[in-house]
DNA sequence: CACCTGGGTTGAAACGTGTCAACGAAAACG
DNA sequence: CGTTTTCGTTGACACGTTTCAACCCAGGTG
C-alpha cells in the first residue's frame, strides 16, 4: 500500500537525515547474522531470557541496540496464532463513565504486556459487530466487552473464533457464557429510591435510557422495589420516560415529557438512569426557570467526575468505575494464562449512595 | 501464549456447541478449494474484486459464507508491510476536547477501509514512548498524534520507521517534518483576552497549564496581545499561575494561588487554558462562597460539551473539535495514498468565542 | 574410559497472506 | 485463418516470526 520510494530503485530516503538510515529490513535474522548466532537464539532472547545464557544474551541485546531492531508483531502473530493485544469494547468513549473504566483495564493489561485497542461502539448495534469482526480478525488475545445489549449472539462466535472475553457491566450473561464483573443495579435503584423516599417524595420519574439495556430495566425495578418496600404503589408512585440513548442532548430534550402530566402526577424527584442524562436535564430545567432541587429534586446514576464539579452536585450512586475495569482485566488474564482449566466467574460489586445538593427534602403543597 | 487445548491432541473444543463447529483453521486456501479455485484467486476477490469474473466471484463469497471464513490481519500485513490500522495518540482519554477529535477521526478513517486504535498518553512522556513503540511493531499504517510536548524525536524515529503521522493541534511541527492541523492559538487568546477586556477588567489571571505545551504558550501570548492592542501593560495586567496537568482537580487546587496577592493584583478575571481548569476552579470558588461572574469572572477554553450544561454556562473560546480530527485523517489518508509526491501541508483552523454566564461586566469598586 | 545428563544452540519447517510472472483461452484484428 | 490483445486465473515464492526435534559439548557418574 505504501511502496516508501519507486519499487525497483533502491535510493537513499531523504528522510532519514538525522541517525544512522536504520536499514529498511532489520529483521529477527539480520539481527542473529550480526551477533553471529542462529535466529532461534534471537526470538529466545525476546522470549524467553532466561533459557539462553547471559553471554549470548548480552551479544543479542548489542546487536538489537546496535541496529534499532523492532520487533515485527505480525510475524510474531502470525506464527503463534494469537496476537498480543485486547480489545477494550466501549458503548460510548465520550462517557466519562467509560473512560475511568478504561483506565482500569489499561492498568492492569501492561502487567502482563498486553497493549489495549480502544474501540467504540458508540451505542449502535453494528458499530458493535464492526468491531467484534475486527477483533477476530486480529486475532486478539482477548477482550473487555461492555455489550450493546441482550443479544449477545456476535460474542459468541468471537469466542468460538478463538477470542476470550468478559462482559462488563452486564450482570446477566450466565457463567456457561463467559466472565462477567458489574455491580448491583437492583441495588443502586433500590438505594437511590430509599433516599429519596426518605426525602419524602412520593412522585418521582425514571428518566431511562433504552430498556433494551439491562442496567437501565435493573435501575428501574430497584427504584421500584423501594417504593413497595415503603408501602407505596410503585405503580403510581413511579412514572418512566425513556430515551433512545444516555446522552446530555437526550436529557435536555426529555424535560417536557418529565414535567408533562396533570398536577397529580407532577414528579417532585427525577432519578436519571445516567449522571449525562441528568446534566442535560438540569441544563433543560435551567432553561425553564426551574431550579433545582427547589422545584425539583434530580439524582443521577454513575457518579462521574464532573458530578461533584457542577452547582449543585449532583447526587447519585457511585459505581467503583477504575476498581471495575482491573477487575475484568484481571479476569480475562487469568482466563488467557489458564484456559484449560478455567471456569467462568462472576465478580458483583455494590454501588454507593452519593448524597450533594442536588436532592433535597419534598416541600409539600 | 495460549494453547487452547493439550498440544498434539486435537480434542474437540466443547466451547463450540451452537451452530457448525467451524473448523479451526479455514484459511484463505482452504477456501480456495472449497470453491475450486486457486489461492490467488480469493486473495483478488478479497482485495481487487474487480479484477475476477463474476461468475467465480460469487463461488468464492459463497465459500466464504460457508465456511465462515475471517481473514487474518497478521498474515497480510506481514506479507505487505503494513497493516490497516491507524494509531490515535491522544493525550488524555478523560478530556472530552480529545474524544470528540476522536469521532471525527473514525468517521473519515473508516471510508478508507481503516481501523482506528485509540491509544492514550497521558500527558506523560514515557507512556507517549511506549505507544509509538506499540505503532512501530504493529507497522501501523499511519497515526494522528496529539504530542505530549516539543520534543518530536521519537515521532521522527517512527517517520524513519516507515510510519507516517500527522500533528493534530500543535502547529509548530515545521513542513519539512510532516502535516499537522491545529487551532490558531493565538488568535484564541486574543479574543479571549479582547472579550475581557471589553467588559472593563483590567486585572486578569492566565490559568495555565504546563509551559511545555505549545498551545498554552499561545494563548497566553494572544492574551497579553490583546492588552498591548488595548494600550495597557500585559506584564502588569495578566498574571500567571501555571500547573503541571490540565484537569478539574488542578482546576480547583488552584483556587488560592488564583486569589492570591494584594488586594491590588487581585484579578477581576480568569482565563482558563482549558475548560477542564475552568470547570474545577468554579467549583473551587463555589467552596469558598464566591459568585461567579459576580465576584470573578471566568473564562475556559475548547467548548467541551459540558461547558454549555453547568451553571452558570461557561464562556470559552470554541474549538471546531470534530473536523479538526477529520481534517487530521484526511491529511493522513492523501499521504498514504500518494506518499511518493506529498508534500506535507499545515492546516490551521480558527477559534471563535462563545459567550455564556461565567464572564460579566467588571463592577469596579 | 564409556556413558549418561542436561543446558545451549541450531536449522528447518510452518503460520496465512499478497504479488507477480507466466499461462490459457477467448476475443479482436488484419 | 493466423496473429495479436485482453482478460482471468494459476502457482510458487516471500514476508518475519515461533517452535521443536536434533545436536553439540562440557561436566558428572559409574
Amino acid at each position: 500500500m505504501r511502496g516508501p520510494s519507486p519499487p525497483k530503485t533502491a535510493r537513499e530516503n531523504p528522510l532519514s537525515s538525522s541517525a544512522r538510515p536504520s536499514h529498511p529490513k532489520v529483521g529477527i535474522t539480520e539481527v542473529a547474522r550480526h551477533a553471529g548466532v542462529s535466529p532461534g537464539t534471537v526470538s529466545n532472547v525476546l522470549n524467553r531470557p532466561e533459557r539462553v545464557a547471559s553471554a549470548t544474551r548480552r551479544r543479542v541485546e548489542a546487536a538489537i541496540a546496535e541496529l534499532d531492531y523492532v520487533r515485527n508483531s505480525s510475524g510474531s502473530s502470525l506464527r503463534s496464532g494469537r496476537s498480543s493485544s485486547v480489545g477494550l469494547l466501549v458503548l460510548d468513549v465520550t462517557n466519562p463513565f467509560f473512560t475511568e473504566v478504561s483506565r482500569g483495564v489499561e492498568d492492569e493489561a501492561v502487567t502482563q504486556g498486553l497493549a489495549v485497542v480502544l474501540l467504540n461502539s458508540a451505542e449502535a448495534r453494528d458499530r458493535q459487530r464492526r468491531n467484534i469482526r475486527l477483533l477476530a480478525e486480529q486475532r486478539a488475545a482477548g477482550a473487555v466487552v461492555m455489550p450493546v445489549d441482550d443479544d449477545l449472539s456476535d460474542l459468541l462466535w468471537l469466542r468460538r473464533q478463538g477470542t476470550a472475553w468478559v462482559a462488563l457491566d452486564r450482570g446477566d450473561v450466565g457463567e456457561d457464557v463467559g466472565c462477567s464483573v458489574s455491580v448491583d443495579n437492583l441495588a443502586g435503584g433500590l438505594i437511590a429510591g430509599r433516599h429519596l423516599i426518605g426525602l419524602g417524595h412520593e412522585q418521582v420519574t425514571f428518566l431511562a435510557g433504552p430498556f433494551s439495556i439491562e442496567q437501565v430495566r435493573q435501575r428501574h425495578e430497584g427504584l421500584r422495589t423501594a417504593f413497595a418496600e415503603a408501602g407505596m404503589d410503585p405503580g403510581g408512585a413511579v412514572r418512566v420516560v425513556e430515551r433512545p440513548l444516555l446522552n446530555p442532548e437526550q436529557g435536555e430534550q426529555a424535560v417536557d415529557a418529565v414535567l408533562a402530566g396533570g398536577p397529580r402526577q407532577r414528579p417532585s424527584a427525577v432519578l436519571c438512569a445516567n449522571d449525562q442524562l441528568a446534566l442535560g436535564l438540569m441544563k433543560g430545567l435551567g432553561r425553564r426557570g426551574l431550579r433545582v432541587p427547589d422545584d425539583l429534586s434530580v439524582m443521577g446514576y454513575d457518579d462521574v467526575d464532573f458530578a461533584d464539579l457542577i452547582h449543585p452536585g449532583l447526587t447519585t450512586v457511585a459505581q467503583p468505575k477504575y476498581r471495575l475495569g482491573r477487575a475484568a482485566m484481571r479476569l480475562l488474564n487469568s482466563e488467557l494464562d489458564h484456559p484449560e482449566h478455567h471456569v467462568h466467574e462472576r465478580i458483583l460489586f455494590t454501588p454507593e449512595l452519593v448524597v450533594r445538593g442536588s436532592t433535597a427534602v419534598h416541600r409539600t403543597g
